[in-house]
DNA sequence: TTGATTTGTTAATCTAGTTTATTTTTAAAA
DNA sequence: TTTTAAAAATAAACTAGATTAACAAATCAA
């Protein structure tokens, strides 16, 4: 990026500082910014017919949180971005991407890399949920999230997994003892 | 586009026909094109550690059809695309998309569609995998796809779903039942 | 037109994961 | 420091969906 590009960017761009529990995005809201993660902990979730939370994605630093393709079609968001924990982004916000895209052709392929990566671990998502049994889905969370377990209460890595947390439980009870 | 960019894109597209079970994309290969289907019909499927088939999605007359990821990134796929039927394609072939990109940006802005489209449809899936029951997965499922079922074979649809033959077969029969 | 292969059904048994309920642990107030 | 609430563990009963196996249709090659 060139001096100009970077500074047309600079307006589009600013700090910004999210406390636990702050919504980043709502469901049902257009999603015109997208965040980079400096500090703390977002989780990505939806609310089904029967008013049941799932977690889609985690987000931790130096990742991007933003439903992204509300932020690129600007429809509505079928998810909500909540923070777990206190979380500063660098928040890049904007309307018509367009006008910038023609700006700065840069930013398109910027952008269409996101995309590319979002879809990947998308079909990633569908593809260990169809080949792995709920145990197995775990130890592989947990090598996709060091640490995570951590920051986190179990339930939502539950939640995450598309089971209950008893069965959490009794999973995590089991790998405990086979160690042994 | 203007004649000069339709002159370039030209040399870039090319009609094909492929037979039932030929293979367009495989498992492990780059994939160098991505085709609009003017008549037939094609999976997208992978195969697991065990063995084990697994339908992602199905394709037919005025979709795209290709690893629009492995396209994109020109990584190895992680999917097969395979033929159900005949199928005529017009396929858009190209090994260094950026140099098209740069040549063409409205072309970077239609590619860049395409992956919206498609992580959208993939993290449609997983909601719906997240939230209904496999009964109410194929009742989805055949809204999605109207007339599909007279195409291909069951144990495909249930691949797709994710639930045995068996199951499939049970399903319908509750079905069947609860409408008389 | 017959056999062979692929596709679909039914039913019994089994298991991964859910539900409900109770208890224990951890964390946060106050 | 005690009280309250939130999170996690345990266990029994239950259900959605898998597995196995036997059989019935349908499709296709010869």
């Amino acid at each position: 990026l060139n001096e100009k590009e970077i500074t047309f960017l600079r307006s589009y761009t600013n700090y910004k500082k999210y406390f636990k529990g702050q919504y980043i995005v709502q469901q049902g809201e257009v999603c015109n910014h997208t965040n980079f993660i400096i500090s703390g902990c977002t989780e990505n979730f939806y609310i089904d017919q029967k008013g049941q939370e799932h977690i889609v994605t985690f987000a931790i630093e130096n990742w991007w949180s933003s439903d992204i393709s509300s932020f690129i079609t600007q429809k509505p968001s079928d998810f909500n971005v909540k923070c777990l924990e206190d979380t500063e982004v660098i928040q890049f916000t904007c309307q018509n991407q367009d006008e910038i895209f023609k700006n700065i052709p840069k930013m398109e392929t910027l952008f269409r890399k996101l995309l590319e990566k979002a879809l990947v671990s998308s079909q990633k998502r569908i593809v260990n949920n169809f080949s792995l049994s709920a145990k197995d889905q775990y130890i592989y969370f947990k090598n996709q999230y060091p640490n995570i377990e951590q920051r986190v209460p179990q339930y939502m890595v539950a939640s995450y997994l598309g089971i209950t947390k008893e069965f959490l439980s009794k999973i995590k009870a089991q790998l405990v003892k086979n160690k042994s």
